[in-house]
DNA sequence: AAATTTAGTTCCAATATGTGAAACTTGGTT
DNA sequence: AACCAAGTTTCACATATTGGAACTAAATTT
């Protein structure tokens, strides 16, 4: 009693549908069991309840689970009216055209860079991300140049929750460099990314922040060594900034969920 | 007792999720009420709830809600193991490059046609898809292709569940003359869309079937009526043809989800 | 082929959770 | 200052959720 009350029924049943999502392939009920904190039973029931609400579907011959298409249509509203996207989209592929390399949009979401969207180059390369991943904001361009205005308030809780595992050599591994990558940043206007989350892959990244210093998400512009150089993609910047104006401003007007938290 | 029990707290939350997100653009908590089955108070709190496990997001200035960014997060790994996609992909983009068109690939959700990737013409036409979005199954290529190699026992129930709205003059108007449509296509092997749905929008679609005859899904290849015809999009059947087989063959392995229902 | 183990499913009494009419609070209007 | 509408909280009541334990089916061993 002395306790909070759990998280509800409701709780529950998206962490069920956490856990399927996170192991990114059909899993068997069994395995959702060790990891899962509650007894089979429950378990048992909120699986069958999120697979009849076809937010999970079932393979009758595998007997295993995975994520329900339902979710699917729901993200697309999501990504419609909840995150930049749309709104951008216009400018990001005229930038891309422009500058010919490929193109992140990317939003905080619980402390990780989401990419929301992603436009390729003309003849693209092989990276980690894609529209609708997550990947870690204390090392790629996107992730800092966000982090870097964002208030402090906000940024500091960010900062230590982060796991600093270190990808490449070039990769920064405490949040004391990160602080001083930070102030950096803020004073340049820009992020870059040297090689520091996949070997190989070089950005650039300014943020996107409303006239009143709310950051919205970052646009980044990014190739590889091998094409270019961090010099070579800077001379973007001056055509990334003018994007990322316009979409602040449009953004501004369809106005803009709180990135909560 | 003779009537069933409810659909549990999980289903009305989701349900919700649902309200807010068939709006396609922030809502107040009045605009739902209106619209919503619960009272007040009880929607009150499953918004609430929805909002702290950020399913939705609240925007405070404006007192909205719109689907919230873990929704994104969640439906990558549902796209990733549940749709066809990441395995039709490459064949996909070898098709679209090959034929010059755009290309889609759409799976039977609930009745309706949900388009779960495309991929843009050289120089693209601005159209009504996209990948989450949902369509009519009764009015496009790829639902009509599905929906004529499925078993009776599955296809009749969606064919009266249709809405048989007229989108445009070359509309099928009812169940009937979709049947004989259907009938048609099973025999032909492939599906026509002239301008049933969208004006000036035609496509060609061919069903992606497994060796035991299970339909999981559809591409269509699609152009408009003022760059080329019905007779242009047909040369392209082989092509189309031999990509469905290859990822038929593909997904039998990776082994696929009941379609559920 | 029978016995044993493991994985998945169902039951049911106890109770924590969710329900919703109505009262209240807030902020904007006449 | 009084009013109105939209949003929030309360509280007695109902019900859906819980989880231990018993059950069944399928895989593995003897």
């Amino acid at each position: 009693m002395a306790g909070e009350t759990g998280e509800g029924t409701v709780g529950k049943a998206l962490a069920v549908l956490d856990a399927v999502a996170s192991h990114g392939r059909p899993v068997r009920f069994g395995e959702l069991l060790e990891t899962s904190p509650y007894p089979k039973a429950t378990l048992y029931r909120l699986v069958q309840v999120l697979t009849k609400q076809s937010m999970l579907t079932y393979d009758p011959d595998r007997q295993t689970y995975a994520p329900g298409l339902r979710l699917v249509r729901l993200a697309h509203a999501a990504w419609q009216s909840a995150s930049l996207a749309p709104v951008a989209r216009p400018y990001l592929e005229a930038l891309s055209a422009e500058v010919g390399e490929t193109v992140h949009l990317a939003q905080l979401d619980g402390g990780q860079v989401l990419y929301v969207d992603k436009i390729n180059a003309r003849n693209p390369l092989q990276m980690y991300s894609q529209a609708g991943k997550v990947g870690p904001a204390y090392c790629t361009g996107v992730g800092k140049a966000m982090l870097a205005y964002l208030p402090e308030a906000e940024r500091e809780p960010i900062l230590r929750q982060q796991s600093y595992h270190p990808f490449t050599a070039h990769t920064l591994a405490s949040p004391e460099e990160l602080r001083a990558e930070l102030a950096a940043i803020a004073k340049r206007g820009h992020a870059y990314d040297r090689e520091e989350h996949e070997p190989g892959i070089i950005c650039v990244a300014v943020p996107i922040v409303t006239r009143a210093g709310r950051v919205l998400g970052a646009v980044s512009v990014t190739s590889s060594k091998e094409r270019t150089s961090i010099e070579g993609l800077e001379a973007h910047l001056p055509r990334m900034h003018a994007a990322v104006a316009s979409i602040a401003g449009e953004a501004q007007d369809w106005r803009f969920p709180d990135a909560a938290e």
